[in-house]
DNA sequence: AGATCCCGCCAAAGT
DNA sequence: ACTTTGGCGGGATCT
């Protein structure tokens, strides 16, 4: 049912006799035991090679979903444990991927090993509110620099960025293109440290370590479908990657329907919704997953100036992510 | 050579 | 003390 997935072709038929070079019965005791050592006497099948990419967060979370389908029934229970043998990873993996879909609404931490599967029934309302929340952090004016930095917990911080990257997509413009290197700086907290200041050397190192962890939230971001990487610009060689969701039908990959547009309207996007919980994950744990405790605007004042609508073509987007990434480089490093 | 990011060590949190 | 979570970065793989 599952693990089939991968296979592509049946191996080729042979005669046992063709590899053994013997002509004689064996039992089919004897048979295992004989193929087994010849089986190891044949090259060890490139243990890495493609298979890195079958190994991929994005291919494991769609393996994931296949399980747990976005659109399913009621909530279902998950034991992360055998989830992790059904799909042949190790358990650490599965804690990359449902922390990311938990940060999304999509399950809740409920026991130990075990969690409860929404799916994306809640996705909706839930990036309303991430939506609001990334306004009131001023993300918007932080990517240009006209605000500081929100500053980040320091638990569940896997989940907290994901959250916080994706608001990055909700406050901007629709389409608009946002990479990793704009996303890293925003995300990063640099301004209250303790007294840790970061010597030069620990700031590449967490840089790199937080764009590490981007592109693994982007690709459980595009195996929800909620995110695409855009490809093959001109302007930039870095990837840079775009707002899709919510709901985009995964097209799978065996049939394909007829319809063509299933992606849903972003208008829920831009309704009102009250938010008021800053801590959204249930659960009575400490490593309660939280958003930044309201930020104590009080220093600078402004309107949140989100752009209501620009529907701009692509050179524009590609233009805006251009200047920016422009800016960053002429600007060199700054706080 | 640089971008991408899998893998798993090991420490913190939980029981 | 033992188990479960998950931060983190070395280095393999891909472009």
């Amino acid at each position: 049912m599952y693990e089939d997935d991968n296979i592509t072709c049946t191996p080729k038929r042979c005669v046992l006799t063709e590899v053994t070079n013997s002509a004689n019965y064996v039992s089919p005791t004897a048979n295992l035991k004989l193929l087994t050592n010849v089986a190891l006497q044949y090259p060890t099948p490139p243990p890495s090679a493609v298979h890195r990419k079958e190994k991929s967060l994005q291919i494991l979370c769609d393996r994931f979903l296949n399980l747990y389908p976005l659109h399913g029934e009621g909530p279902v229970e998950i034991q992360l444990d055998s989830t992790a043998a059904r799909l042949g990873v190790e358990k650490r993996r599965m804690y990359d991927i449902i922390n990311i879909l938990e940060a999304m609404q999509c399950a809740v931490h409920k026991r130990k090993n075990t969690y409860l599967w929404h799916g994306g029934a809640r996705l909706n309302s839930f990036l309303k509110m991430l939506k609001k929340q990334g306004e009131h952090l001023r993300l918007s004016e932080a990517l240009r620099g006209k605000a500081p930095k929100p500053p980040t917990p320091k638990h569940k911080t896997l989940g907290v960025l994901a959250q916080r990257f994706l608001m990055l997509f909700l406050v901007e413009p629709q389409n608009t293109l946002i990479n990793l290197e704009m996303a890293v700086r925003v995300l990063i907290d640099t301004s209250s440290k303790n007294k840790t200041v970061l010597s030069p050397e620990q700031q590449d190192r967490q840089h790199k370590s937080k764009v590490r962890r981007l592109y693994d939230i982007a690709n459980v971001f595009i195996s929800i479908g909620l995110i695409e990487k855009v490809s093959g610009n001109l302007i930039l060689k870095k990837p840079v990657f775009k707002y899709v969701g919510p709901f985009k039908i995964k097209k799978c990959e065996k049939s394909v329907l007829s319809s063509v547009s299933p992606i849903t309207p972003l208008s829920v996007l831009d309704s009102q919704q009250k938010a008021s919980a800053y801590h959204v994950f249930a659960g009575r744990s400490k490593r309660k997953l939280e958003f930044t405790s309201p930020t104590s605007t009080k220093e600078l004042k402004l309107g949140v100036t989100t752009p209501p609508h620009t529907p701009s073509h692509k050179w524009d987007e590609i233009l805006l992510v251009a200047d920016m990434e422009l800016t960053r480089i002429n600007k060199g490093v700054v706080l």
